[in-house]
DNA sequence: TCGGCCATTAAAGTTAACTTTAACTCAGTT
DNA sequence: AACTGAGTTAAAGTTAACTTTAATGGCCGA
């Protein structure tokens, strides 16, 4: 059972935002000692660290919060937290097919540029 | 010459926003008829088509604006330019490096999901 | 000349996800 | 007893990127 801080230390996400998560509902259930500071134990981490890649891949707090109440509703709702999760997976796949495309841009502007570059080096122009 | 709507329409990025881009200086220059009203050229769309690009892969309006600045400064600014944009494509692909790590978790996830269905089927609960 | 449509600007509003602040408590140290 | 450091809550503030609104005006076909 650990504090706040180093709960804080450990996943990368500020204490602050630890209080946010938990005034949103993504994290229930996190205890307390008799003095009402918040005890994270190793299944709070854990999970501290699966909502953390579900942020870091686009997920909205507000569908979080729906899956962890389908979580805390039992087993009947296994299937629709599995299908939340693949769903999330396509976006995922989307968004990285998405930056893949725009990259290709990219790389089409830093070819133009090798182009440019030597160009500048054949006329003796120095840039 | 076409309007901003046809813009709109063509780039699928909204008139307000194509005036909010311009106001905040990523499309210079944009033209004008004898009524004050915008008039875009070939070269506006492709540049909005980059700026998504941009948008599209996380670079701020504030470093689009910067680029857009050097751009206008001409020919002694291309090695700028291309650094920037070698820099941008690196955040990208850590960007993607990123989305990879964190599906990870959610296979992970996943598995457990098949393989508690699998349980279930198996001890003849219904879900 | 009227209605409808498209445009303009400046300013205010929105949204999500945090972060900061203020006022307070509590435990342990000197 | 005073100080320090960490925690608490509720509420306000921040940030980026838009979006919406309000007030105005030009043009065009019926």
């Amino acid at each position: 059972m650990i504090s706040i801080k180093e709960v804080a230390e450990i996943t990368g996400i500020s204490a602050s935002t630890l209080r946010y998560y938990e005034s949103e509902g993504l994290l229930p259930y996190v205890k307390r000692d008799e003095g009402g500071k918040r005890l994270y134990d190793k299944e709070d981490i854990e999970w501290v660290h699966f909502i953390t890649a579900l942020r870091a891949t686009g997920m909205p707090i507000v569908q979080i919060r729906e899956y962890v109440r389908l979580f805390q509703e039992g087993n009947g709702t296994i299937s629709e937290r599995k299908r939340m999760m693949l769903n999330h997976k396509k976006e995922i796949e989307n968004k990285i097919k998405e930056l893949y495309r725009n990259m290709d841009k990219i790389n089409y502007k830093l070819a133009l540029y090798d182009i440019l570059e030597a160009q500048m080096n054949h006329s003796s122009i120095k840039i």
